[in-house]
DNA sequence: CCTTAACTTCACAAATTTCTGAAGGAAGCG
DNA sequence: CGCTTCCTTCAGAAATTTGTGAAGTTAAGG
């Protein structure tokens, strides 16, 4: 049993899985050290760590940690609190704020219409790929809409069945 | 203009656009070469290209389009027809098999559910992290669901409104 | 069968990405 | 105020990824 002193939990196991989850992400497309601080985070109980706590557990430098989360907090994945009283931040989990961000792909749907858009110009909207595009561009147009009425289904959902009153 | 002889097409315009949407495909993650090949084949009237078609218009090695249409294969982004009395191969997007593979992210969803119940048990049901990861958990079990009730839309709305009749 | 065309695989070179160490700046604390 | 702690930035080293050339495999066509 591999339990650091005072913690209650497995720290060995505890590492094993954020790793794991962290290198499924990885192949979601997600880049490494993102992936790797943010799965620790969403393990800790506390629902946040320090940049120092962070670098100790994935044994990476202050350096890798600030990276890592600057891209995080810019994409919505974590939020960073200052620590009343000192300059220590602490670096976040919101719960649910964090696969909202994950739907909140609309920034890259956004830009794949414009682009899209453009293609059907360039490629003429009376040619056969043209025609093709619009109708890619007309399904990402229709799943934009789609997806702010499944997070709010989501949202209810959730209340009766996991946060009940 | 740049009209390559017999085309009918603006050769130049076509290239850009192929490059450009493949950038946005390699933003939101995917590898380079597949990306491109991708573009260029949604890009193309006929909806098909061989093998050398591909190189030529990407400037890359047969190697490189090998590949590319290995990995745009195997996670059905394409499909790979035999030319009939030829050992030419071509390759193929079905207008809308393609986004519906996009969607296929279920794989991918899977995964992530897999490794989740693994951190819930990990970590503990009981415990602050366990509960989080258990409400992540319920997010995706309940996206999946979801994601198959929404294509099903799409083509009851597709039908309506650009392939009516 | 033998030739040749088309695709694939593999080892390696090149380019890109990723992380570190060191130096620099902001903010609490005495 | 100056010291100290913590975070960030930046240049460069290290590792990974990517694409090429060359050899290998399969199958058509004579």
């Amino acid at each position: 049993m591999t339990e650091s002193a005072g913690t209650g939990r497995d720290a060995e196991a505890v590492s094993r899985f954020v790793e794991s989850f962290a290198a499924q992400l990885v192949e979601a497309g997600m880049a490494r050290m993102p992936a790797r601080v943010f799965a620790a985070l969403l393990s800790c109980d506390a629902g946040s760590m320090t940049s120092a706590e962070l670098g100790e557990q994935l044994r990476v430098s202050p350096a890798a940690v600030s990276g890592a989360v600057r891209y995080l907090a810019q994409t919505h994945m974590v939020s960073r609190e200052r620590e009343p009283g000192s300059r220590r931040e602490r670096y976040r989990v919101h719960g649910d704020q964090w696969y909202e961000a994950l739907t909140n792909r609309d920034a890259v749907l956004k830009r794949w219409e414009t682009a899209l858009r453009e293609g059907v110009t360039s490629l003429g909207p009376d040619t056969p790929a043209g025609r093709r595009m619009s109708e890619t561009l007309a399904f990402f147009e229709f799943l934009e809409g789609e997806l702010a009425a499944l997070m709010e289904r989501w949202r209810v959902h959730r209340d009766k069945t996991i946060r009940p009153g």
